[in-house]
DNA sequence: CGGGTTGACGGAATCGTTTGCGCTTCCTAA
DNA sequence: TTAGGAAGCGCAAACGATTCCGTCAACCCG
């Protein structure tokens, strides 16, 4: 309500002299100071983030795109953005893009408009031109979890994590080993694609393409998946979910057909969400440092915002390892997680 | 990076005729309309938002506080709330309180002084001064869950829903039911607390203290309770969880102990997250409209900012009406859900 | 005593918009 | 012909801060 030059009128000094005892800045006396600082206080003074924003061209606000906030993946990832933002000062404005191309260009056209000082874009769609525009126009972006040539990114390494899946499989001796995925297009499924490709190739087996299952990332496609896949001639034994959220879904076949997990099917998830230890039997799971990349996302772009780069502009890409967390949907009896480790971030809390 | 005085030279106009022109707003030719739109596109010209929003006094921002995003039930309903926010153009400043008033109060400050238009705060603590002081400043702001007197809210009705868990046990036969709850220094728990006394006494059973365990909205605290209300001399044979999180303790603690569920022990829960469809048994638990909810919010909040208020200031209250989803945890074989339905929102994506 | 240094302070521009108001110009109707 | 209206447009004042730069007084020192 009370503005700058009330204050100054108040404590009977200009609105730069305000300007300077409010902050701290030198070029104020003592008792000038105090007297501001008095003003201030009895007119109950805050300052106008936005006014300050237009001449200081810092709105110490970060755009965050993900896909969906409610995915249990998504949620951590942006829970622990947030917290480094907060500590830092900065505030979140929160899109959901669905994964759909055009809303997450809006979006982030929107972001600009509203001179965001930074941007942090979940993998999404592939194309990606408009972030390449709000780059060259000096916007600090990280990406998540998605390749673009000539921006920063953050991710796990998904080969890798896609080969520790399948390799675990194939340790426990399975050789038909099915993959339910959501749509290829996406670098990130891509590379687990291959990983898992790469590890049956390595292990002597020819990947068989009919026990492979590209669709959405949503549990009705692991669904309908696994059923289709129990009723191939020769189903496979295991069968790797490239997300929890998908897992989910094979599960809920497998209990419905009577197919008993692991002993007669075998299922790897990835993400290593809370629904791992939720569901029954528990879900192996290929793990993400979640809140690590959210928080080094948020490290990374704000010292990027606030000190500028070091390294004259030269991309980064940091590539963090997945980890295989084995649960009983492929080891009976295998827990992984005791019981007094069950309150994992986000089913710890709540509230309603 | 181009204003609108560069769009204002390249056409050969006033800024006054500029924005006019691009905002199609009377008092302008056609010609000259014309001119500065292709102006406007050679340039590239995006209008600065937050200068429009010192001028306008409006950010369309609004700000979302909840406790933590991470958790199913709030993530859903934040969901909604940005569904709403986005279609009508406006983005969401997302904070997490933890349930901490400190945070909370520090976030909404944080929000005045960024100027947002409107504010959505979660129950998290009772105390509200911070709230009743932005509200006096003349910011519209709309509760979820949590009661102020003169504050605007919406929420489900707690008490019914208690009354309704609980009736449902009554109902199976038992009579000896425990209460796992959050702090009870929350209106909402308390009113769920009440519905189970007020189900109880109604039935002509005199609630039973001992069976009542208050913690926090955390599973491990419903673990670490369901275990000691196993330990009790006369255990309880049903066990009403306030949140579903906690129930996910309990079930885990039930299952470490080998006590069937429903057949010695029945649970029930709260917020019907997708929580409920995942774990084994499927749990039985009382449904908010959560989506309803949220886009209720949003959109009284959005009508008001735009239309300022018909009632005069009269403080709204909407309450909704709880619905019990029976599960297998309460009553055996029995689903809720089937199969095709499993793709509950919110797992039904991923994408990582 | 004079010149130079230092520190406190204010004026005014600036960030990029929107908008009230007044000035032209031109058209139309009496 | 002229009054009157309407349409098109620009000036300049906001919105609420920050900050460059100049002024002024006080002070120190040789």
């Amino acid at each position: 309500m009370a503005s700058l030059r009330e204050v100054a009128e108040r404590a009977g000094v200009s609105t730069a002299a305000a300007s300077r005892a409010l902050r701290d800045r030198p070029g104020v006396s003592r008792e000038t100071r105090s007297r501001v600082r008095q003003a201030a206080r009895e007119l109950g003074y805050q300052p106008d983030l936005r006014a300050r924003s237009l001449r200081t061209s810092r709105t110490h606000n970060i755009g965050l795109v993900v896909p969906d906030v409610m995915n249990p993946f998504f949620s951590e990832v942006a829970r622990a953005v947030g917290d480094v933002a907060g500590q830092r000062e900065y505030s979140l404005l929160l899109g959901n893009s669905d994964g759909l191309r055009n809303k997450e260009e809006e979006f982030v056209n929107l972001l600009l408009q509203k001179k965001v000082d930074g941007l942090i874009v979940f993998a999404a769609t592939s194309a990606s031109q408009h972030l390449e525009r709000a780059r060259a126009r000096g916007l600090p972006i990280v990406l998540i979890d998605r390749k673009v040539p000539g921006l920063d990114i953050i991710r796990a390494d998904n080969e890798k994590g896609g080969t520790l899946a399948t390799s675990h499989l194939l340790d426990l001796g399975h050789t038909r080993i099915g993959l339910i995925t959501g749509r290829l297009d996406l670098a990130t499924r891509r590379d687990r694609y291959n990983g898992y490709r790469y590890a049956l190739i390595r292990a002597g087996i020819t990947p068989d393409p009919t026990l492979v299952r590209e669709g959405s990332v949503r549990s009705d496609h692991g669904y309908g998946a696994a059923l289709d896949l129990l009723n191939l001639p020769a189903p496979p034994t295991a069968i790797f979910a490239t997300t929890d959220t998908i897992a989910m879904g094979v599960l809920l076949a497998l209990e419905e057909r009577s197919v008993p997990v692991p002993e007669e099917m075998a299922v790897v998830g990835y993400d290593n969400t809370y629904l791992t230890v939720i569901c029954r039997p528990r879900l192996t799971s290929v793990a993400q440092p979640k809140q690590q990349m959210g928080r080094w996302a948020a490290t990374f772009l704000i010292d990027w915002i606030e000190q500028g780069r070091a390294d004259g502009d030269e991309p980064v890409e940091v590539v963090l390892d997945p980890q295989l967390v084995v649960r009983e949907s492929t080891m009976p009896g295998v827990r992984a997680l005791q019981g007094r480790d069950l309150p994992l971030s986000g089913v710890g809390r709540s509230g309603s």
